[in-house]
RNA sequence: GGGCCCGUAGUCUAGCGGUAUGACGCCCGGCUCACUACCGGGAGGUCCGGGGUUCGAAUCCCCGCGGGCCCACCA
């Protein structure tokens, strides 16, 4: 053994090693029953380069897949990858400055680019130590996995699931596109808060509303008033009594919210007339107490619209103009509208004031550099109906181990926030197809099995087939959503464990599929918080949907990594550290031992000082390690001598830190298991044990020359699912020729077991 | 506005009903034949503040203060 370790060659030699030769350790058999331990491992997205976050999460994953080798499982530790997206797109378009008419060639370009980004992320991926089954390797573009979430579509579509429907849905102007609501989110912004008169039919009066958003005038519908005393002030306007009192209006009459309900109010501009209606849900405090309802100004306005069953008028375009509406500001954009729309109600005296206020303001956010406001337009989509199931998810969420316990609240709360169905269609290029198609009777028909993967925008020769059998079909331009793919990653895996790397017949999808769900619920689904309510929410709605089970028995949530300033790790802020950059400076099994130190669910700071304190330990260890080859080698591990009171004593005191090292992984708390096992060698072991009995090695006694060698051959493999490079390398000098094995993986904990007294 | 989390030695961090885990740093002493990226020894904490439950609280409950994250319809 050399004095120091040197790992860049360790690295090196078993990176090969158990990505070629011994990868047969690593693989998955789908047909030996019984001890099955499967791993929904994330897909990650193909951004490009692999960071401090995949890191840890991969780390963690690694570290539980070897430890169940060693105890004797059937391992499934999938890798697979998520391609399709918007952010794909947008490099394609302004890097490459491929157009986007051009569409064949524009998914070639982002299939080109989406090929290498997963060379990048895997090679850090391999360099961590992270050795998943390779030969069902996924990605979500491939043609059978998109074969096989358009037969989950068809499924679902089939049972009424999916259904088409002109629906308010977020839309940005700006990127013009739908989105869901997780890509949205709200921003504080400066607007105008214009309080505007509404004249009360055949009466000298008006009702008085305050509103950010005036352009909307010509879809107003209906006035709401809350549960409140409303008064009429001296100049003749409605308002509710605080609003009055605040600002000094002087009062003349007070009304009860059923005489007001009978009144008419009349749109100024317009010319409509619409009801005054009593609402619980009207915020009596705020404003002057009274809304106007305009479909569709915000989420609101669709809860009141569905529950009055009230008149729709579109006044946004997709443009994010202004249609349908006065001459004067048909055409503009909303920001432009809501300005002149103010003066012109100002010079006909309908404008009681204006102010600034500041709100929030729904905005294009996540996923997006956007932060464009979205409105909200009625469109034709495709949606999963998902409110009906809201008790049903929280049920079954109940049924499913959350590590850590807290974080199944973010979870609760995101179904209990649901208020639409999941608008499951994308304006986009870069993704994957609805297998559907549109008659010339506006019929929605599924595409036949045997034409799956199936994509209308270069499956020219089966679009003709049906057009020979339909008359005129019409396909469908949207791609579905991105989550759609992912949410189904507990049965991929399955599928792609069945089928291996060769190619599916897609009519055997049925029969694929029974096979599939007998395998659900799998076992463990490892991710971090940020994809609670996309990733996780999803995949729960999706697996449910279509196996009527949950997908895992048990969630292992990771924190977020921050920079060594505190703040969140991106590249944006230029404090992100480059994983493959902590691997060349010090080691992988340095960075594994940061990485296994984080706790679940809490952010876990970066600092190049706790990759010294691993890599001092893996040096530590190497360095003890040598010792013992140096004066034990020789030992025959197999025959044990009689041994020493001190010697029994020590064995029996490294038993039990193996009984508590399974519960430690039995619940995920890696950090405590590095604690104690280094507490164990550095201290017990080397400094203590070891220390001791110097004297009798140098003696030549055999009994504390065994105890040597077999407490390292026992700490080498519980060390092992942490630093698989160190321990592998020092394993294959001192014990592998012996043991005429390769691999520590090919050895069990059980096996071990023979070394203790018993 | 609601929810969740966090506040523990100089710094970071574990514990989450029995006066506290570990790392780094610091102080004193050692180049001892595997390792000076080491060894031996040591100092350092009113576990944010206040109240309550309990024989007993860092740990449970309530109220504050400070920090972070997530969600939300205030027109």
């Amino acid at each position: 053994m050399d004095k120091r370790p040197n790992f860049k060659k360790i690295e090196e030699k078993w990176t090969k090693l158990w990505n070629k030769d011994l990868q047969r350790l690593f693989k998955f058999d789908i047909n030996k029953k019984g001890n099955v331990y499967i791993i929904d491992s994330p897909p990650p997205f193909t951004s490009g380069d692999a960071h401090m976050g995949h890191a840890l999460g991969w780390v963690w994953m690694d570290f539980i897949a070897r430890f169940k080798r060693i105890e004797g499982y059937n391992v499934y530790l999938p890798q697979g990858w998520d391609c399709h997206g918007l952010p794909t797109e947008l490099k394609v378009e302004n890097r490459l400055k491929i157009p986007k008419t051009d569409v064949e060639r524009f998914l070639k370009a982002c299939r080109e680019w989406t090929e290498n980004s997963i060379e990048s992320m895997k090679n850090t991926f391999k360099k961590l130590g992270f050795v998943p089954d390779w030969s069902k390797e996924y990605k979500t573009m491939d043609r059978k996995y998109k074969a096989f979430v358009q037969y989950t579509l068809i499924r679902m579509f089939e049972e009424n699931l999916i259904y088409r429907e002109e629906h308010p849905i977020l839309w940005c102007p700006n990127c013009k596109t739908a989105i869901s609501a997780e890509e949205s989110g709200y921003i504080k912004r400066k607007d105008i808060f214009a309080y505007i008169k509404l004249p009360i039919k055949e009466e000298n009066k008006s009702i008085l509303i305050a509103t950010t958003r005036p352009e909307m005038i010509s879809a107003c519908v209906v006035v709401l008033i809350g549960d409140g005393i409303y008064v009429e002030t001296k100049e003749g306007l409605i308002v509710s009594k605080v609003y009055a009192e605040k600002e000094g209006l002087e009062i003349i009459r007070e009304y009860d919210a059923n005489e007001l309900e009978e009144k008419i109010v009349e749109i100024p501009l317009i010319n409509r007339e619409v009801r005054i209606k009593r609402d619980p849900e009207v915020e009596y405090e705020f404003g002057t107490g009274i809304v106007w309802v305009c479909t569709y100004g915000d989420e609101m306005d669709i809860k009141w619209q569905k529950k009055y069953d009230l008149p729709v008028y579109q006044c946004i375009d997709t443009e994010g103009r202004i249609i349908n509406s006065l001459k004067e500001i048909n055409g503009l954009k909303v920001e432009d509208a809501r300005k002149k729309i103010v003066e012109i109600l100002k010079e006909k005296g309908y404008l009681y004031k204006s102010e600034e206020i500041e709100h929030n303001v729904l905005v294009h956010a996540e996923r997006s550099e956007c932060k464009h406001p979205i409105e909200l337009i009625p469109k034709e989509q495709f949606f999963i109906r998902i409110l009906d199931l809201k008790d049903k998810l929280l049920e079954i969420q109940k049924d499913i181990k959350f590590y850590p316990e807290w974080m199944r609240q973010r979870l609760i709360n995101w179904i209990n926030s649901l208020s639409w169905d999941w608008v499951i269609s994308r304006n986009r290029i870069w993704g994957l197809a609805f297998p559907f198609l549109k008659t010339k009777d506006s019929k929605i028909i599924s595409v036949d099995l045997e034409d799956l993967p199936f994509d209308p925008r270069t499956d020219k020769e089966k679009l003709e087939k049906y057009k020979r059998i339909y008359g005129d079909i019409e396909p469908f331009s949207e791609v579905v959503d991105v989550w759609v793919e992912s949410s189904i990653t507990p049965l991929a895996i399955i599928l792609y464990a069945l089928i291996e790397e060769k190619d599916i017949d897609p009519k055997d999808l049925p029969r694929l599929f029974n096979k599939i769900k007998e395998y659900v619920p799998v076992d463990l689904r490892p991710q971090g918080y940020e994809i609670i309510r996309t990733w996780l929410f999803d995949t729960l709605v999706r697996v449910y949907l279509l196996t009527g089970k949950k997908p895992w028995k048990e969630v292992l949530i990771n924190g977020m990594v921050l920079a060594e300033d505190g703040r969140k790790m991106s590249k944006s802020l230029g404090n992100a550290v480059d994983p493959n950059d902590i691997i060349d400076k010090y080691s992988a099994d340095a960075l594994r031992y940061w990485a296994l130190f984080s706790s679940h669910g809490d952010d876990y700071r970066f600092a190049w000082k706790d990759i010294e304190t691993g890599q001092a330990f893996l040096i530590k260890l190497w360095n003890l390690s040598r010792y013992i080859w140096m004066n034990c080698k020789n030992v025959d591990i197999k025959n044990k001598p009689g041994l020493s009171k001190e010697d029994v004593e020590f064995l029996k005191r490294l038993e039990k830190l193996i009984a508590k090292s399974h519960s430690l992984v039995g619940e995920y708390k890696f950090q405590e298991y590095i604690k104690l096992w280094r507490k164990f060698v550095w201290g017990e072991f080397a400094n203590s044990y070891l220390e001791k009995n110097k004297m009798r090695v140098k003696q030549g006694d055999l009994a504390a020359k065994w105890t040597l060698l077999a407490t390292l051959r026992i700490i080498l493999a519980y060390l092992h699912p942490a630093f698989p490079f160190t321990t592998e390398e020092i394993y294959s000098i001192i014990f592998g020729k012996k043991e005429n094995k390769k691999s520590i993986i090919e050895t069990k904990f059980k096996e071990l077991e023979s070394l203790f007294p018993h």
